[in-house]
DNA sequence: GTGAAAGCGCTAACAG
DNA sequence: CTGTTAGCGCTTTCAC
């Protein structure tokens, strides 16, 4: 039952138009003395009279909340801290300009179209956006700005603006890494489900590129795809004779190949060398510590927040790709072949 | 520029109370037939009809909406996983019931007294709620349901809703574990501005009851409370000559003082052991790993996430004061002392 | 069965 | 300088 502008205008004895030309400024053409404006604000502090926000967005159609779309938000706390770091980011740049944040639930769980347009957003981030039609239409179609976390879509880069990692560029420094310690038979592990994300499938193009460049040209034997716990490393490991390390695509696929290697009692690194994308201070905590390309999420994250608000202002971007380059953390899964025979 | 139920009701030849009623139900008196109630589904469907939110909202005074408050935010990912893991248990009972959660701004940048009354939020959930009469006040005279995620208010466990680990217990854990270890002069490091919130006080209240009950009774000189980057430990190393353990009273400030342990050349746990107060993921990748009380944080969030929906729900809970027991994780930072003198 | 109308609390044209 | 008015899009009471 909070008061209301009406009851600060009534007790006032004055118009709701003159309270709240007061209170928030605003565009009005109405003016106030400064006599009547003071006993105005001293009646509404008096009642505390509170503004409501959802009054107030219906009629400026304009909310100051973002929503946060994330891929499989279950995951936030399954290990990786991909998530952590990237709210970080967009949190630092959007509270200080006075917006909030809505976590959505899963994609799953809700209808996307109507989430975007049913006017409690001023824009969205969508974190891992997927490869799809129908998500691809929504976007197009959404009322709202909508700035995704990821790879660009291959064949529609201007579909949607996008702020990623330089995923071919990463994935290249894994590769050099590998082919240093002097492996040439690399096993590039995808996760069911996610074939055909953006980021999965540039880190793909950039593994057969730089081990093209590098004389180990792929084929279709350097790929598998898993499910998320990784339970297929103990028959893989029992019929392949040639891979002697792992490039996971990311950080959690490649800390459950860890998990799996130790069960079946694989010497990690020195039967076998694996590396993952998304170094975090998780990489710290595996065991062994994990080697990993490292992206700078905070500040991609950051990036996409700033991007975010520039549109909701009404600018459009000079350009809809954004990447960031990525660096390469040594740690302790990764050995020159064969130190240990199989 | 969504189709409003207006343009709907205008295309089918009906009021837009009708189409109400067919598209949401409610508890309005009105009737449509099946055969118009069928149009008009079509009808909306065509025009692909999302309904507005915030006009609903404000209607109905009911958002959907669950506020998060932090003690600081900014915390989030600076290394301790606990915020992460009471998301992750928070969202897991609120999106299954159709809430959403918004993540509010720092304390010190909200007036939290109007967030909670602005119309936002049906209630909300509060982190670490700090020992303040004005903060006190605001969630006494707020209009939604409040769940504070700590312990209770000394001297007024009825004044708000809580839910916590038992901290005493946890902290006893921890005394016993270093009083078996041979330990007898222990030192408890608070944090500067943290010393009068209820976790850190219950946590000295523990400390104080198992020292005295294993023969060891505590004074001042048992207790410091230093910088959040533990920058005293040095000029204390060098002053103090008799404590041969630490504990902290959070994993952050128990992760710093391994720092500036390592930075001063001191061999934990061997010339000095350190204990800390939260175990996650975190712990097992600090130098050296560690020692730490665990508290069950998702099942806690959880148990807030149900309470307060319940609370929404007009019920008023049997008890105002929720507590889970706490566990305990040995690592590596804990040894006998003076295995090394010192 | 159906529609008309009031109003949630606020802001921005438009008149004085 | 100040007030009146018309909605934002929706739900619901009331009248037919």
């Amino acid at each position: 039952m909070p008061v209301t502008l009406k009851e600060v205008a009534e007790a006032a004895g004055v118009s709701t138009a003159a309270v709240s030309k007061v209170l928030h400024g605003g565009t009005s053409a109405v003016r106030v003395g400064k006599k009547r404006a003071a006993e105005i604000r001293e009646i509404a502090e008096r009642l505390q009279y509170t503004p409501n926000a959802l009054a107030r967005s219906l009629r400026k159609s304009r909310t100051q909340v973002i929503g946060l779309i994330f891929d499989n938000f279950g995951h936030i706390a399954a290990g990786p801290l991909y998530y952590v770091y990237m709210l970080d980011g967009v949190a630092s740049v959007l509270f200080p300009n006075k917006y909030r944040l809505i976590i959505l639930p899963d994609l799953r769980d809700i209808d996307i179209r109507s989430t975007l347009s049913d006017g409690q957003l001023d824009g969205a981030i969508w974190c891992k956006f997927p490869e799809s039609g129908d998500m691809l239409e929504a976007v197009q179609q959404s009322p709202i700005p909508i700035v995704a976390l990821n790879s660009p879509i291959p064949g529609c880069a201007d579909c949607i603006v996008s702020v990623s990692c330089d995923n071919e560029g990463g994935t290249w420094l894994a590769v050099e890494h590998l082919h240093a310690l002097g492996h040439r038979e690399v096993l590039f592990v995808q996760e069911k489900g996610e074939e055909q994300t953006p980021d999965s499938m540039a880190r793909v193009e950039g593994f057969k590129k730089a081990m093209a460049a590098l004389g180990c040209p792929c084929n279709a034997s350097n790929f598998v795809s898993w499910s998320p716990n990784a339970d297929e490393f103990a028959q893989w490991w029992n019929t392949d004779g040639s891979h002697t390390a792992i490039f996971a695509w990311n950080e959690r696929m490649a800390s459950e190949t860890l998990k799996r290697a130790a069960e079946a009692g694989v010497d990690v690194p020195r039967q076998l060398s694996v590396v993952g994308f998304d170094s975090t201070q998780y990489c710290e905590s595996t065991s062994p510590r994990l080697t990993a390309v490292r992206q700078p999420i905070q500040q991609m994250a950051q990036c996409a927040g700033r991007l975010l608000l520039s549109l909701i202002d009404g600018q459009s971007p000079d350009h809809t790709t954004f990447t960031f380059p990525c660096t390469f953390d040594v740690r302790d899964s990764t050995a020159s072949p064969h130190s240990v025979p199989r």
